[in-house]
DNA sequence: GTAACATATGCATATATGTTCATATGTTAG
DNA sequence: CTAACATATGAACATATATGCATATGTTAC
């Protein structure tokens, strides 16, 4: 009565796939730029002074999310404000986190 | 009533361990890994047959995921059995699955 | 002991990735 | 139209990462 999952290892898309999307959540920036749009919408300037990070890499990583798929935009005047724009975010975040905290307890 | 989850983006060492999680996940070999020891305990040479990828990879990678607590060791003779160390990583991965399946749909 | 097998590991290398700098694009106010 | 603001983007660079090769370590059989 095992609980497996029922991927093909030889479908090789399906693998590479699922690779590149763990990656996305492999990087820190990239985190924090999820766990803050988690509450709600923000614009790149809203990013960089809640993150302390700069323009140009908050930039180029919210482009990589939003060309993953992983986050939409809205423009409303010379803002661009940024959403999720994934039902399987909250939880794989959290899932992860809860992981990284029974670690620590373990420790 | 908003769901969120409750990380605080100050705990910078939170964010890295997090990122340095699911980097784990991040690779194509791996993936091919942990699906196969999803299924049982395996050595190196089986995961060779299996995945047709080179032993020093193979012990390469492993080795990380050793060093990581995602997988467990136990030395029979000349072999040594791997297998999964974490409850966490079944769900994490149908999650991801689950996910790449439903994009594979929309598009 | 030594040979054969199983796995680990150090090093070199190619490739991928993240950040910065500079600049381009797009929008609004005047 | 121009200035100011918001964001995007290309190129360069430094660092990280994955793999292969060679070799080391560990185990068993003889």
């Amino acid at each position: 009565m095992d609980h497996h999952i029922d991927i093909n290892l030889f479908d090789e898309e399906a693998v590479i796939d699922l690779a590149l999307f763990f990656k996305i959540f492999g990087d820190v920036t990239r985190l924090k730029i999820l766990f803050s749009l988690l509450n709600g919408e923000f614009t790149v300037t809203d990013l960089i002074g809640k993150l302390g990070i700069s323009q140009s890499t908050i930039s180029h990583q919210i482009g990589l999310l939003r060309r993953m798929n992983l986050v939409k935009s809205r423009r409303e005047g010379k803002s661009i404000f940024y959403s999720l724009d994934d039902e399987h975010i909250n939880s794989i975040l959290l899932q992860g986190f809860t992981h990284i905290s029974e670690k620590g307890k373990n420790q």
